[in-house]
RNA sequence: GCGCCGAUAGCUCAGCUGGAUAGAGCAACUGCCUUCUAAGCAGUAGGUCAGGGGUUCGAGUCCCUUUCGGCGCGCCA
């Protein structure tokens, strides 16, 4: 357990003793103890940690929570939590103070666990595939998709830092209508080569990414599937285009440093009989009817809104058969304790649909969790970009990477929280890269870096530091900063809780706020060597935790700028 | 019409399970490089937390309601 952590929670025993103990001694009328919080206040001159436990007790001990207050700190024992003084203050908080062995313990920690300072076991090694992008195999990537990738790919970094076993999937269309519809637009595009008067139908892709498909494929095959049938030579072209595709999306997210543990592929789940046999097991327990020749399922009797098709009158299921399959495959077939995917809010209802058919099958459907992404709103000049697909005129992934360095799209996509509309300048992102916060961090870790490459031009090495050394670090700028590196762990934990890992980012752009601070009013290189060895063991962790969080999220933490 | 999400400084956004005087970045203005990197720091200014009720010791936070946005409600995916 962390310094921190364990502060807290020795300070909780410490309360919950004084409790008793005022109330055997009969200080304290004969009641049970409240819950109360322990946290630590925005104004550190409310003290380290608040408690409000006297004012949420009132009520139960008939008394003032200012004279309670006094009851519980007369009687407390705060032997062996790292801390060493306390207050009343306002309406009855009860504040405390930080001894100075727990700075000196948080940095010694931090150099201990090094490289998995931050880590936890909270997750106790629990099973979590986190699948995420899942983007449509019949064209490239645009922009909602990379912050879909920069979220669920940190958000799994997250969750592994917190004692999760992770995995990280990416689920390819690879069947269904809208394959069909990708065939129609090749063969289309493909015959307009050789005939004249072809038009495109109004539902096709118009991408030019399928006109080189076409022209890519003549080039090989010439007019050889001109005049074959139509059905062979759509296979011709599918075969050929979408391994292209599917390789392109798994070489562009890999440059993005996105590495998925698997790809699976809906088509699996066709071949195998999966489809089918989740359309046998709802029509065997009953749960299915059928209408106007297809089978309806009652999603409105396991909490949706209303009934859906599974498989139509022409005896083709539905889009959220293969859906369902395949997180049936997820939580019951593969086992994982949790599935999660980070989906664009537009199908926010569909999520209620896929969880009414879980429950339905017998699965836990709580063990389905969402994470809905707003879109992205891309701005140019002041103005709105509007995506569209059908003209094929959408920012590509490809295209932003190419503009934008790679560490600035990772950070800047996951610095607002999944569920909040996001606007992303363009002109900002392209021409004043260098503004990005990501640098800002950055040359925090650059400084330190060069602050160690000077001393040890000078012959100075860090040493270990005693408790006398640590005890030197009073200046106010160390103290904030030493208590933000102790927070990391709760930090993490809370992300992974919240499934926001954007919370992280701005984590970290605090400490290099706190660093920069302290950077500027605190002198490293100084006479007085034990302060001087203090300091560099504080310019140490925070590049420990620096690294750590940078590492985490695949985003580089260069040694100089 | 029903449902989901949102509304906090001029702009973009934080605000942790309800806590003490609501914060940061950008934009504006004023300072700080002969001392470890100025991609930095310090300061000034900027607010009816969309409006209205309610819950309680206490509400930006929870409940109800109104208004305004975004999205969804298909035998499309």
């Amino acid at each position: 357990m962390s310094t921190a952590s364990a502060t807290v929670s020795s300070l909780k025993n410490a309360l919950t003793q004084a409790f008793q103990k005022a109330i055997s001694e009969g200080l304290l009328p004969e009641a049970e103890i409240p819950d109360f919080n322990i946290e630590t206040p925005a104004d550190r001159s409310h003290g380290d940690l608040a408690t409000n436990a006297a004012m949420v007790s009132a009520r139960a001990f008939k008394a003032a929570p200012r004279k309670i207050a006094e009851t519980i700190t007369s009687v407390i024992d705060l032997n062996g939590t790292n801390l060493s003084g306390f207050e009343i203050a306002g309406p009855g908080f009860i504040n405390f103070f930080y001894d100075p062995s727990f700075y000196a313990s948080v940095l010694e920690e931090i150099k201990t666990e090094g490289e998995n300072y931050g880590r936890s076991d909270y997750g106790k090694g629990k099973k979590i595939l986190v699948e995420f992008v899942s983007a449509n195999p019949t064209g490239p990537m645009h922009v909602g998709n990379a912050r879909g990738g920069a979220i669920g790919d940190s958000l799994a970094s997250v969750l592994d830092a917190a004692g999760y076993d992770v995995s990280r999937e990416f689920y390819v269309n690879d069947a269904g209508n809208q394959i069909e519809k990708f065939a129609t637009s090749l063969e289309v595009r493909y015959l307009q080569l050789y005939k004249e008067g072809i038009e495109l139908p109004e539902d096709a892709y118009k991408g030019q990414d399928i006109t080189d498909h076409a022209a890519n494929f003549a080039k090989i095959n010439g007019d050889k599937y001109v005049d074959a049938p139509s059905e062979e030579r759509r296979k011709a072209l599918v075969d050929y285009a979408l391994p292209l595709n599917i390789e392109g999306l798994e070489r562009d997210l890999l440059k993005y440093r996105i590495k998925y543990d698997r790809w699976f592929r809906e088509s699996t789940l066709h071949n195998s009989g999966a489809v089918k046999k989740i359309v046998e097991l709802l029509k065997e327990k009953g749960h299915t009817y059928e209408q106007d020749g297809a089978v309806w399922f009652r999603a409105s009797e396991f909490g949706a809104d209303k009934d859906f098709v599974l498989v139509r009158s022409n005896g083709i299921p539905t889009y959220v058969v293969p859906d369902i399959a395949y997180h049936y495959d997820k939580l019951v077939t593969r086992g994982y304790d949790k599935a999660i995917d980070v989906l664009g809010a537009d199908h926010h209802g569909y999520v209620p649909r896929l969880k009414a058919a879980l429950t339905a099958l017998g699965v836990d459907a709580s063990r389905l969790d969402v994470v809905l992404m707003q879109m992205v709103r891309l701005m140019s000049n002041g103005e709105v970009i509007k995506i569209s697909k059908r003209s094929g005129k959408a920012i590509t992934l490809v295209t932003l990477l190419d503009e934008i360095p790679i560490d600035a799209a990772r950070f800047f996509f996951n610095l607002r929280e999944a569920n909040s509309h996001f606007e992303f300048d363009l002109d900002l992102a392209i021409e004043q890269s260098s503004q990005n916060p990501v640098y800002y961090v950055q040359y925090a870790h650059a400084r330190i870096c060069n602050i160690l490459k000077k001393l040890e031009a000078e012959n100075i090495h860090p040493r270990s530091c005693t408790s006398e050394d640590y005890a030197k670090l009073t200046a106010p700028e160390e103290i904030e900063l030493i208590n933000k590196l102790a927070a990391l762990s709760d930090e993490i934990i809370f992300a992974a809780k919240d499934y926001d890992p954007s919370r992280i980012t701005r984590y970290v752009y605090d400490v290099a706020t706190l660093f920069h601070k302290f950077y500027n009013s605190c002198r490293v290189n100084i006479e007085d060597e034990a302060l001087m060895q203090a300091r560099i063991s504080l310019c140490l962790a925070v590049r420990t935790v620096i690294a750590n969080i940078l590492g985490m999220f695949k985003i580089s933490a260069p040694e100089s700028m």
